[in-house]
DNA sequence: CTGAAAGCGCTTACAG
DNA sequence: CTGAAAGCGCTTACAG
């Protein structure tokens, strides 16, 4: 018989090993509840994972070892064993934003019916962070990677995909390697906006967008241009202005084409983060501006004029991604394939406002 | 010598592992990088790990093996060994709430800084998910726990804590354990916004909370009668009004004390999601209607009237927990503790409307 | 500078 | 119904 573990009944003991920081504070482990209940391992393990062909009285006596010394398994050895982590990463570029609340619920909702729990990081729009937390994450051997990509340039995913890491890419599209992806209908989305304000008499609309790098900020300026296109107008460059959507940079894109000689009359902002700036903007000005902005935001319909938007449906982006996961991970052989989620256009009242020139 | 791993170099074997589903798709180890580089385990370790005593030559060729096998440590085992995870828990209520994101974030942050992971999960305001969700992560042997609970009794972790897993609640306190606490100033926040429409002539308020059981919201409910009660005022029950934060709830609160023989001249709304729909309620009405709101909101200051709210400092909170989290894991002793952080009371309209009665 | 052996806490495969 | 042995992929402690 093994030897009795002192561990859980010593408080010197405990007291010594908690200092010195060991071992998850020293926890008991089945040799222990084993040790304690007078039976075998394989026993315990029977008991703890609920396996059949244990008598009731020998599970009695497990049980009441389990409760006396406060076990709990521990899943770090035995996803060692079973080579499922039951876990999955989400990286997305800011938890803060409230475009990813929605998303994360729906990825971690999945995630919980499948019984694996989620991990989540922040690559802040930085493609090496990214890389990083990937790479970590894979370390801890998720099964399963939902990335919301920063980067352009996901070779460095190649092994592990090959290892048996499922991925999947959402929001916008993996880069130079074949994945999974779930997108909205970014083009579509912004033609359908701008053809909007074209329909209420606009000709001079101003497109305020991402960094032309990050694809749905391409996507949409290119169904700007379309929209524009099939209109037979012809775009000024200086209706159109792509960087960084902090506050500051979008402020002065506004102000710069509502002024001068040839103003716009009407803007299309290319994200929620774009739109809550542009309509700070268009509050300070004396003249009605129209506006359509892509991404829904809380409260766009109480404001005067409602906020006119093209919805994505962020929850739905997720949950298809997540799902889409899983598939892969039940081993059913996929090919890769791209998946477009439409949107929808939202009018409540500034992308109907007319020209006001 | 060991015998030669044949997987990363037989496709046939690749091939079967992968559809049988096992180990995560065979990865190669340092047994078979060391095999490769014709060294010893230990020597692989080291130069895994960066540790010296490596000649540079030997250093190189296991480099080598290394890229050419596409090796990538498994921090699960290394975890099993090490003791320390390097990652921790955030339980919360919901993902999805623009109240969390900041939080999130910030809890994110301080765990990157000292190179831990975020494990994520939302209780949804059930008791019995929270609980499930924190034993789960202390399965995972999480070196930490940050949780907003949305139970009231948390004994049942406290195997955990006594076996070393830090834990700090944020938010609310924890129910029926010693443990340290990070809150917000809900009693102050509130009597001073309660305090602030008495001060611009209201004295028939209303309070509409979420469900009294949550600690937050009885506190808050405690600041609303405490200003009353400083101004001499005595509340009627049927200005008060408590329960789940859905709109279809709070709008027929709302709808209540706004009519009858003496409707209220000002609404407190007790958190984010109430003033939300108070607002919507408000902007039906054809007589003006103060409100204050416990929550900073987005576009708050765009609304006519301006929304003043009682702020409070979503990503302090975070941080605050977080850092408090690894001072215990550094390993020093500290006493449970309870943090409060104050509020800030934001004017921009809605709450200096005088009473028009 | 290098490596063989033991062990972390489980599960698997097998024998009784 | 029950359990001893081997092994998952690392690190630790030690010896050379």
């Amino acid at each position: 018989m093994p030897e009795t573990a002192p561990r859980a009944d010593r408080p010197a003991d405990r007291l010594r090993d908690r200092t010195s920081g060991t071992r998850y504070g020293n926890r008991p482990t089945m040799k222990d509840v084993a040790a304690r209940a007078g039976v075998g391992l394989k026993t315990v393990s029977r008991v703890v994972n609920g396996e059949p062909g244990v008598t009731p009285d020998t599970e009695r006596r497990v049980q009441e070892a389990i409760e006396a010394l406060g076990f709990r398994r521990n899943d770090s050895a035995r996803v060692l064993r079973k080579g499922r982590t039951a876990s999955i990463g989400l990286i997305l570029e800011d938890l803060a934003d409230p475009f990813y609340g929605p998303l994360s619920r729906a990825v971690e909702e999945v995630a919980r019916a499948h019984g694996a729990l989620l991990i989540n990081g922040s690559s802040a729009e930085d493609p090496d962070r990214e890389q990083e937390l990937a790479l970590a994450l894979c370390a801890r051997r998720v099964d399963g990677l939902v990335v919301i990509p920063a980067g352009d340039d996901h070779r460095y995913l190649e092994p592990e995909i090959r290892a048996g890491v499922a991925t999947v890419f959402v929001d916008r599209p993996a880069g130079r390697i074949e994945a999974d992806v779930v997108l909205s209908d970014n083009f579509g989305g912004a033609r359908d906006g701008v053809a909007h304000l074209i329909a209420h008499g606009h000709r001079r609309i101003g497109f305020i967008g991402d960094m032309p790098r990050i694809h749905t900020a391409a996507e949409r300026l290119r169904g700007y241009r379309a929209a524009m296109e099939d209109a037979g107008i012809a775009v000024a460059d200086s209706w159109m202005s792509l960087g960084v959507t902090d506050p500051e940079r979008v402020r002065r894109a506004a102000e710069a084409m509502l002024t001068g000689p040839e103003p716009v009359t009407a803007v299309f902002a290319g994200n929620n983060r774009v739109t809550v700036t542009v309509i700070r903007v268009l509050a300070g000005l004396s003249r009605q501006v129209a506006l359509v902005g892509f991404d829904d935001i809380e409260l766009a319909d109480l404001l005067q004029p409602g906020v006119t938007v093209v919805a994505q449906d962020a929850a739905a982006l997720g949950r298809t991604a997540a799902e889409r996961l899983f598939r892969q991970l039940d081993g059913t052989h996929l090919t890769p394939e791209r998946i477009e989620l439409p949107t929808r256009l939202v009018t409540r009242g500034s992308g109907e406002l007319p020209p006001s020139d």
